[in-house]
DNA sequence: TTTGGCACTCCGGCCTACAGAGTGCCAGTC
DNA sequence: GACTGGCACTCTGTAGGCCGGAGTGCCAAA
């Protein structure tokens, strides 16, 4: 495949992207200066589509890119569009204002969109990647205490439990230091092996209450691992009102089910690299005409996933380079905050 | 206005409702057995759109009700339509198996939009209403705290920060039981003027970290004012796209902004009383043809609003009902937990 | 290998015709 | 006086038919 079959290919999907309309070989030849004419734009086209890049609604329209066609943009045309500097001093400085994690989230996610008018979709910093920062017990009544568990991503959970004593303050507090001792530091993951010897540790009076501790701590670190997702700028998806037509409302629905959006933005722990998902790469029925740009973030390890998604005519070069830009800016934001 | 016309009026929206079609005298006369011919229907109608409470689109179609037709029908046509017995018992089921407050947040939308097949919103439990349960504080590293507020509706809002000082253990418990002797059980409404003196009952030691963390107690309390919102069902509103079709987009764009939504959802304080806005009522552009449907929930006091946005072409008797029994449960579950 | 030319195909917009639904009104009936 | 059957009228939505335009594929020539 020559160069210019390639420019070609270029052409079609940068003007396909703009202009929502199949794009003909007069077009191609006008608009971007290849040095020859129409005709010889035609038997490229007559190529590609053999190849399979691109392909024609009816016998009488212009070319469209197929997903193959987009992702061979995407792999060896696109050039990167980098954020102009007024733009990354906004991101930089809209998610520096962030008062807390919840906060972090949420103005990343609304960045996001508005960055790429698409839609966005954040992941909260998965407990399964985070560790153990400080664990609080507070007794609420006698009988009643909360356990509030703190990672070292700024993620609060908090759990309110009945004891099955009535505990004095001290020995509150030194379950509070016993649970501190055994899990600070440690990363969540190892935390259901040790706390299924948390109560052992304990003086003889205090191992009632502090298997119930034990066990709401282990519901905490297991059961809560659904993981917690922030979307926003669904409105964006009535621009493309064409292509998402029937499907706008199963995407919809697709975007308050947790299951969907973890498998789209990063089931394959896939680092903190940047993957782009294309129309039927991403094996859900009903994101066939969606594409997908995801970005792991945290400080060092990758501790959850943000992305964007749209129709697969949908700005690539601009889309990564704001996922991208996001993504570094949260990790540093996150690095700082430890 | 005689009993046949308003039984002519009911019958025009309940089948409009049904098919979302204009409805025509033969049909009026002949599926509600209101022994009339459709001549006799025809006069009601033309009173009836004399009046204003319906409307033709065209010279030669059906009619439709009007929004004053359906308030009329809301004030005094619909029968209630109780919740069915496996209904009730299921909207009870799935909210008590919550486990803490965002837990109760986040059924409560889903099933709200689940009984009613429509938009579902609902708002945390406001902090202005509540009162604070208990407030903690926990030290990271020496010259950093993080301050957990626990509020009696179980909201937990939790806030870190640098103190001038590095602060000893004692200090800390010291800090912490001032705060607590100070704001314990007291509204969050008083909280600003109780805090506001707070460094001046400190040792004079202790008094530049208590002013930095009553700032940060304040700002906690105001600034965190805005009001948090869960919302589910945005796909429902592709069920009514004849409807919605040209305002979809910009309701979407609502339902990402916390301040129309607040709007819709109760601005005046409204109480436990249940509340419809149909159409125009609403006074905001986009939801010209949005009812909205909304009720006051808390442990005794009202502490925040929830509610179901749809079409004004919506089943309002089944609406009013599901609202008013996942209020009402859920009203319920927060005096249990109190 | 590229190009200009040409015949061909197909879509989309536009118009017309027509069936169907619903009305308003009137004269007649109870 | 209220109700009813009948009828003429109006308007929509759809189906069919008819271009104009855009774009192609192919061929012969440069």
């Amino acid at each position: 495949m020559d160069d210019r079959k390639l420019e070609v290919l270029r052409a079609i999907v940068e003007d396909y992207v703009a202009t929502q309309e199949p794009v003909g070989s007069k077009a191609v030849a006008q608009r971007h200066a290849l040095g020859v004419s129409a005709a010889t734009v035609r038997n490229d086209m007559a190529f590609l589509e053999e190849a399979g890049y691109i392909h024609q609604p009816h016998t009488s329209a212009g070319r469209i890119p197929t997903d193959k066609g987009y992702r061979l943009f995407v792999d060896r045309l696109g050039k990167i569009k980098p954020l102009s500097a007024a733009e990354r001093r906004a991101v930089h400085r809209f998610l520096a204002e962030a008062i807390d994690l919840d906060d972090v989230v949420t103005r990343t996610v609304r960045l996001l969109s508005q960055l790429t008018h698409q839609v966005a979709v954040v992941q909260y910093p998965s407990l399964n990647r985070s560790s153990v920062r400080h664990l609080e017990l507070v007794s609420l009544t006698p009988e009643r205490v909360m356990l509030v568990m703190i990672t070292d991503t700024g993620r609060v959970e908090q759990r309110q439990l009945e004891l099955p004593a009535d505990l004095a303050e001290d020995d509150v507090l030194e379950l509070r230091r016993l649970i501190n001792e055994q899990l600070q530091g440690k990363p969540l993951a190892d935390a259901p092996r040790i706390i299924a010897d948390l109560a052992e540790l304990a003086r003889p009076e205090l191992r009632p209450s502090a298997s119930a501790l034990a066990r709401v701590l282990l519901e905490t670190v297991v059961s809560r691992t659904e993981e917690r997702i922030a979307v926003a700028g669904a409105a964006n998806l009535t621009r493309h009102t064409a292509y998402f037509a029937g499907s706008l409302r199963s995407i919809l629905e697709a975007l308050e089910e947790e299951v969907v959006l973890m498998q789209l933005l990063g089931r394959a722990d896939t680092g903190p690299l940047l993957t782009v998902r294309i129309g039927d790469e991403n094996e859900i029925d009903d994101f066939r005409e969606t594409a997908v740009v995801t970005a792991g973030y945290g400080p060092g390890a990758v501790v959850g996933h943000m992305g964007v998604l749209g129709p697969t005519r949908m700005d690539y070069p601009g889309t990564i380079a704001a996922v991208r830009a996001v993504a570094r800016y949260v990790s540093e934001i996150l690095e700082q905050n430890r």
